[in-house]
DNA sequence: CGATGAACTGGACTACAGTCCGTTTATGTG
DNA sequence: CACATAAACGGACTGTAGTCCAGTTCATCG
């Protein structure tokens, strides 16, 4: 017995998801994020603004169904893919391997996910993402560094992956040393690379 | 010969800016930072809207403003209070105890902060204080750690100690576990405590 | 096929941040 | 004190995020 029967979505509203994902593409891409607005989302879409934001909520929720590929992607990889990102490595390797990761898709997109980590106030910390990233970095930090607080240590390691961040210190840093620099915290945290047994 | 001849402030801009502070602090305390708008403070004050912005530019900066005292108090210490905090003990030491003393800050300025940091994107990383913090850090942590990338891990220790991911963060866990937690990533990059030699 | 109602639609509406510019006023000078 | 002028003033104006709701459309069921 399913508790709910899967209310499928309705012909028209599916159409016009479609259309809105497809002209804020279209819109961020020739326009870049920032100055792209909900009123010339909708418009270019042909859609009232009213079903803009009765299908997404706000803007960062709408940014955030554009990435959904992508992150899926890097989940899956996380899941199921070859170790070390995915199963079968020790702990410490999978975090450096994640948090190398992480950034990788981080710079791959930053104006997107900055824009959907902030576009309201807290929207990081709510969106289902960050909550896998925290669950999955809290374990493997918890099977590495025993005693240690892993549910906070996982919120602080997030912290300099924020998209905000990342991008304010890129005015100084280049991504290269931003990656090494997060290389060198995770091994404070986790330990050195070391040989197997 | 100086370069700058001091052009004093006339009398009634410094009048107004001292009745839209007032006029600010009170509706902050009576109704919350967040629910309070522009409009309203110009309002309670008695000013233009235009004074307002002339004078503090954006919300975040009028916030900053009110915070201008304590800051200054906590910069103070750190550049000649006594020591750990202040100049005389060990680098790591210092760091260990910027981080709580920030820490503190933070729970007992949360929400000012908080807006201060997000009201427009980037600003956390454009004032001032973001970089007396960061050099401050980057400085010790060249000492503590020689050969380590000191610069960046001056923003990635500062990335836990935003307000908006504390605010976050504080959904989940108190404030004592964040400030051990915090304690123990210090301790991670600059080594556990240890007897002086 | 026609009725029914839940889900969806679009655009007018509100509230707020931030800009602009014609008017007023403080201050220094003769 | 009268004047000149640079600075400050204030409120109307603009652009945008997000809300609301009266009307419409789709899927289902007798």
């Amino acid at each position: 017995m399913l508790g709910a029967p899967p209310p499928r979505e309705r012909a028209d509203a599916a159409r016009n998801r479609t259309k809105v994902l497809a002209a804020a593409a279209a819109l961020f891409q020739r326009q870049g994020v920032d100055a792209v607005s909900m009123d010339a989302i909708a418009a270019e879409a042909g859609v009232g603004k009213g079903t803009l934001f009765r299908r997404f909520g706000d803007k960062s929720a709408l940014v955030a169904a554009l990435l959904d590929d992508k992150e899926r992607d890097l989940q899956a990889a996380i899941l199921s893919g070859p170790p070390p990102l995915g199963p079968g490595a020790p702990a410490a390797d999978r975090v450096r391997a994640f948090v190398a990761a992480y950034a990788g898709y981080l710079f791959d997109n930053l104006d997107l996910l900055r824009v959907s980590e902030t576009a309201r106030p807290g929207a990081r910390y709510r969106i289902g993402a960050y909550r896998f990233w925290h669950l999955h970095l809290a374990i493997l930090l918890a099977e590495a560094r025993p005693g240690a607080d892993a549910g906070y240590l996982a919120h602080a390691l997030l912290a300099p992956l924020g998209a905000e961040h990342v991008t304010a210190v890129l005015g100084e840093c280049d991504a290269e040393r931003i990656t090494s620099g997060l290389a060198a915290l995770v091994d404070a945290l986790v330990g050195s690379r070391q040989a197997p047994p």
